[in-house]
DNA sequence: ATATATTATATGTATATACACTTATTTCCC
DNA sequence: GGGAAATAAGTGTATATACATATAATATAT
C-alpha cells in the first residue's frame, strides 16, 4: 500500500469535518426538494427562521452571523436576494450609523409559517429512516460539538 | 408570540439541517486554519483524500462524486483548480470516451502526504475540546445518518 | 477636543454547491 | 445495422462561503 493511501485511510476513518459536510449536502437535498415549492433553498430557510426568533425589532448583520456561525460577510451577501425577493428589510439603525438592522418583512413572517409544513414533511421523513432516538442523540451531538469547537474558535485559540 | 416566531423556535430546537449545516461551517475552520499553509481549502482536502483511496488507475468523476455525495456537476467544477494547480489528472478513458478518468499526479500524492500532519493537528485540536469518546459518537451518528438518508434518496424516494 | 483605537459593515476575489439543460458516447433491441 | 434508450460529463445560471482588504462611524484616551 502506498504511504499516501494509507494516510488517506486514516483521514477518512477519522475526519468528522469530512463527515459533517457529506452529511450537510445529504439533508440539504431532503430539505430543499421541500423548499424548492416556495423558491427558497435550505440555507434560506436557516437565515428566514433564526431571524424570525430576533422578533419584531430584528437584529444586526453581526449579531445574526453569530448566531448562524457563519461569517459576517457572507451573510451580508446571502440577505440580498431574500432582500431583493422582500422577505426581509435592511436598514441603517437611526441610534448607530454602523449598524445594519435586518427584520422579518410580513411577507417574511408568512414564509416562514408556509415553509413550517414543508420543513415538517422533510423532518418526518428524517426520522422515519434514521428512528426519533438516533435523530434526537444526532442534534445533540451536533450542539456539543458546535458550541465546543466555536468556544475555542472565539478564544482565538 | 407571534405565530411565525413559535414556529420558527420549533424548527431551530429540532432541526438537523441548520445543525449539521453550522457544524460544517466551524469545523470548517479549524480544517482550513490548518490547510491553509498549503494553500488547500478543506473541501479540497477531502476531494484529493478520496481521490487516493482510489490507488493508482484513478476513479471516474461520477464515482467520485457518489463518494463525495457530492453533485456530479459540482465535482466538475471543483476540479479545476485541483487539475491546474496540477495536484490531478482528468483524461478521457481509452475504453469508452464518455468517461473522464481522474488521476493523483505525484505531486499529488506528495501533498496527500503533506496534508496529513497539518489534518492531524486540526484532530487533535478537535478531539481535544470534545473529547475522544464523544467525537467517536458523533461520527458514528453522522455515518449513520448520512448512509440511512442517502439510501432513501437513491431510492428516488 | 482631537488623535487613535475599536466596531460594523461592504467589496474584490476565489472556491463550493446544485439544478436545468445540453452534448457526446455507448448499449440495447429489433 | 440502425434507431431508441441509457449513460457520462459539461455549461448556464444562481446562491453559498470565506479571506483580505477597505470604508465609515463610534468610542476612548489623553
Amino acid at each position: 500500500m502506498a504511504r499516501h493511501t494509507d494516510l488517506a485511510r486514516k483521514m477518512v476513518a477519522a475526519c468528522p469535518g469530512m463527515r459533517v459536510a457529506r452529511a450537510t449536502r445529504v439533508l440539504a437535498r431532503v430539505f430543499n426538494d421541500e423548499f424548492r415549492a416556495l423558491g427558497l433553498q435550505a440555507s434560506q430557510h436557516g437565515v428566514l427562521t433564526f431571524l424570525a426568533l430576533a422578533g419584531p425589532d430584528g437584529t444586526t448583520i453581526g449579531a445574526l452571523a453569530d448566531e448562524l456561525l457563519l461569517d459576517r460577510t457572507t451573510l451580508t451577501r446571502n440577505l440580498r436576494p431574500l432582500q431583493k425577493a422582500g422577505y426581509l428589510s435592511v436598514k441603517r439603525s437611526p441610534k448607530d450609523a454602523r449598524v445594519q438592522v435586518v427584520t422579518l418583512t410580513r411577507k417574511g413572517e408568512q414564509t416562514v409559517e408556509a415553509l413550517f409544513p414543508l420543513w415538517q414533511r422533510a423532518y418526518d421523513r428524517i426520522r422515519q429512516v434514521l428512528g426519533a432516538r438516533a435523530l434526537a442523540e444526532l442534534n445533540e451531538h451536533l450542539d456539543t460539538a458546535t458550541a465546543a469547537v466555536a468556544a475555542t474558535l472565539a478564544a482565538g485559540d
